[in-house]
DNA sequence: AATCGTTTTTTACAAATGATAAAAAATTAT
DNA sequence: ATAATTTTTTATCATTTGTAAAAAACGATT
């Protein structure tokens, strides 16, 4: 199992002293499938490490809800507008599984980004890393449609297939169940 | 006519030190309607502070363009994952009218940004300020149809309704050059 | 094993969208 | 001013997608 140390450092080489602080101020939390990590109308103030389980960035239709996107183990996940802009959040973060994180502050953060150049330089890889995500989201969306992106996530993401239910992964993929349970019957 | 050390000035008041460095960076340039400011496969390098003018951000699909966003007067404009990660762009930048800027290059930005805290919290803001641009479009895509797309379009950017053709409105919102035509018809 | 509740799949129908072609309008160049 | 090009509109048809409701499959609990 990773941690949020060893998967920021990926980013960028860390000083052993910089692994110090930056492991004092982790903290573990755990949640059931269901729970809320992020709340909408919060600040979103926490960088989170899925050490284990699967959760989803969403927010509220009039309807329905919309997931834009999946975090599963060893990934980080944030509401990054709301995290950066230190502003409430339109959006959710749930567990969709029983999930075990390990966060660290905002605050924690920026503070060691002062301290440290090497988490600074790892902190900004992530949010470029972020922003070629979302970029790639946008730009499937108006490419492709609901079959092709299908397949995309098939093929990026095989094994969350048996852990994502009909349901959310039409949300995801902007069709309907019926849709995706189309697309599915087709081979 | 605004420029560039002004509206990054709104993200983060300035020193009077920090324009002053500001400004020596600044280059200006002009370009004709179809220029290329950001091509495809090379690094953008540059942060573009459109004077003037029209731009699209966009990229080739199998047989059409895909529009990501456009950028007129007063905005700011760069392919902000090839510009974070220095890496080469997936898209490209065009000027759709004739079209000023005043640009500072990635490292000059990144010298200030250790020179000046005043710039490095400038700079942080306009990141984040993409981010939630960036999101709201993907939520944009997941939850309303062309439909209702093109009258947010409308209400948000008035002004650029006459400036944009038909068919590179269309690309935007995802939908082709006739439904857009049949949407604008039904009033 | 049986039941309840949830999720997934299927079906039928209606509405929206895309593809294509062609005409009309607007713009640009000569 | 005229021709050439581009852009926009209109019409038709085929396909896709959504809605609603029912059927089937799956899981959890008793």
């Amino acid at each position: 199992m990773g941690n949020l140390t060893t998967f920021l450092n990926n980013f960028s080489e860390f000083t052993p002293d910089a692994v110090n602080d930056l492991n004092c101020c982790i903290v573990e939390e755990s949640f059931l499938k269901g729970d809320v990590l992020v709340q909408k109308g919060r600040v979103c103030g926490k960088l989170i490490y899925i050490k284990k389980g699967l959760v989803k960035l969403s927010f509220e239709g009039d309807y329905k809800e919309f997931i834009m996107r999946f975090f599963s183990e060893n990934a980080l996940s944030t509401v990054l507008d709301s995290f950066l802009n230190q502003t409430p959040s339109s959006y959710r973060i749930v567990a969709i599984e029983p999930t075990e994180i390990s966060y660290i502050t905002f605050y924690k953060i920026e503070e060691l980004c002062r301290k440290h150049h090497c988490v600074e330089a790892a902190f900004r890889k992530f949010i470029a890393h972020a922003s070629t995500n979302m970029m790639a989201r946008i730009s499937e969306m108006l490419e492709e449609d609901g079959t092709q992106r299908y397949h995309n996530f098939l093929k990026q993401n095989p094994s969350l297939m048996q852990r994502i239910s009909l349901g959310d992964l039409a949300s995801y993929l902007g069709i309907t169940q019926v849709s995706l349970s189309r697309i599915r019957s087709k081979q």
